[in-house]
DNA sequence: GTAAAAAGTAGTAACGATTACTACTTTTAA
DNA sequence: TTAAAAGTAGTAATCGTTACTACTTTTTAC
């Protein structure tokens, strides 16, 4: 269905050779590196493309911007409100599972953001 | 620092009052039946102070709304992709707490989606 | 009570992150 | 190798949200 294409692959490379949670124009910035004449166009058509295959993730805390995380594994978004950082926090998904009652819901991925202080933040 | 107004009094109210999920041009058009001529930018103003004051929860799905949640108490969100069904699922947040690695940061709100098809959309 | 300061509102204009569109290029399949 | 399908660069347009202004309501101090 998806064609190959050099702009998606440096698009998915980026999000993985990286570990914050970029928004789409910090993902241009960085693609811009390998593929100068890339268009903001061509990064959002795919980021958003990978979101609907379920390549990436989409997280969203609030700011403004959407944000993509190219780490599929389960785990946690601590966002600071002091400094605005988002922290990865590693769960166990298993268990996370049994805690919840589904009633017949086919769970696909899960994007899950704890608001509060981080450490830094917190001492001030 | 946030003085009584009876606009935001009703959006609370409306908020309240529904167990879904609802944008802010659905929180308007209700609470225009109780103040008919309420501003829409006084709708998105209480309700960005009400998520600041965390009086209520701001819920993304990715379908480019903003959705506003009154209840506070922990709990998933299952936003199913076939119909876009936004559904509550009670989880123990305790228990959730003690499965995180928070590290020094400290919670204090915490928003989770869940994505994936619903009972329904799953038979089809 | 009353007046001045502070906070909030209605209505409208403006913003800007994201999406759509067009002519052109690349990839794919026969 | 060639035509259909999918993708791209560049730009225009969209629209959910925010900002602004004149006015009203709430709060505080006397």
């Amino acid at each position: 269905m998806a064609n190959y294409s050099k702009q998606r692959e440096a698009i998915l490379n980026e999000l993985h050779s990286r570990c914050d949670h970029p928004t789409a124009a910090q993902v241009y910035e960085g693609v811009r590196k390998v593929i100068p004449n890339i268009s903001l166009g061509t990064v959002y058509r795919n980021l958003a493309s990978l979101v609907e295959s379920g390549e990436i993730l989409s997280v969203t805390v609030g700011d403004g911007y959407e944000h993509f995380d190219g780490d599929k594994s389960f785990h946690l978004h601590l966002h600071c409100k002091g400094c605005g950082a988002i922290i990865d926090s590693r769960v166990n998904e298993e268990k996370l599972k049994g805690l919840a009652d589904f009633d017949g819901f086919t769970p696909e991925t899960s994007v899950c953001v704890v608001y509060g202080l981080c450490k830094n933040c917190s001492k001030q």
